[in-house]
DNA sequence: TTCTCGATTGTCT
DNA sequence: GACAATCGAGAAA
């Protein structure tokens, strides 16, 4: 069966809780045609008390606007000038917490993804990484803080179980200058599932 | 296979 | 002016 997440999902509090229920949904985007695919790598960003987070400490910007808006929409950031990242904005108002969704196992437009990527066959590189996977998806800034549940990105339950045991939690990446919260285990992946990201450096 | 390092630009101090 | 929630090419082994 396929539902698509409904706004009360995205309100609960618990933002490490939902990044674990977050695997094994579909996420789907619908932009010059469908893609979609299993969510498989989703890291937590807790607002103010998480130092990794853009938001630490209540930081608002034009930037962190969005993570302090309703859970429901995305998030969509350009790192290091050339990667767009995409999260998920959740909790209710005011509250500024995001999952950064890392890595997805390609479904639906496999075509279309690789166009976007311009490569020419289907590789583990393809959604492999938040930078990689936005662009498979057709995911840029021009996308940032739209609504989740219209139909241009969302996100589907279809029914996929993932068990606690098949949930790995490890730490984050890329963010050592967060100090000790860059220790935190809020980093989710789906045990053996060969399309996360994060085999560099072995980290796993 | 594993690791090092450069690219590139918006945002904040 | 410094730096960042990364990627991918190329070197080393």
């Amino acid at each position: 069966m396929t539902c698509k997440l409904d706004k009360s999902f995205y309100l609960d509090e618990d933002v490490v809780a939902l990044s674990r229920s977050l695997l094994g949904k579909y996420l789907v985007t619908k932009i010059d045609g469908l893609t979609s695919g299993m969510i498989v790598e989703t890291e937590a960003y807790k607002g103010a008390e998480d130092r990794a987070c853009h938001a630490y400490a209540n930081l608002r910007t034009a930037r962190t606007a969005p993570l302090f808006e309703e859970g429901g929409i995305s998030y969509i950031y350009l790192c290091y000038g050339l990667h767009h990242l995409f999260n998920v904005v959740t909790a209710p108002k005011e509250v500024p917490h995001a999952i950064l969704i890392r890595a997805i196992e390609p479904v639906e437009g496999v075509e279309i993804m690789l166009k976007r990527r311009k490569m020419l066959s289907p590789s583990y590189k393809l959604t492999s990484g938040p930078g990689s996977m936005s662009q498979a998806l057709g995911l840029s800034v021009l996308h940032n803080q739209t609504d989740l549940t219209k139909d241009l990105i969302w996100i589907e339950d279809r029914g996929v179980k993932i068990s606690e045991e098949s949930i790995i939690s490890t730490t984050r990446v890329g963010v050592e200058y967060a100090k000790e919260d860059a220790l935190l285990p809020w980093r989710f992946i789906i045990r053996g599932n060969p399309w996360v990201s994060g085999y560099r450096k072995g980290k796993i």
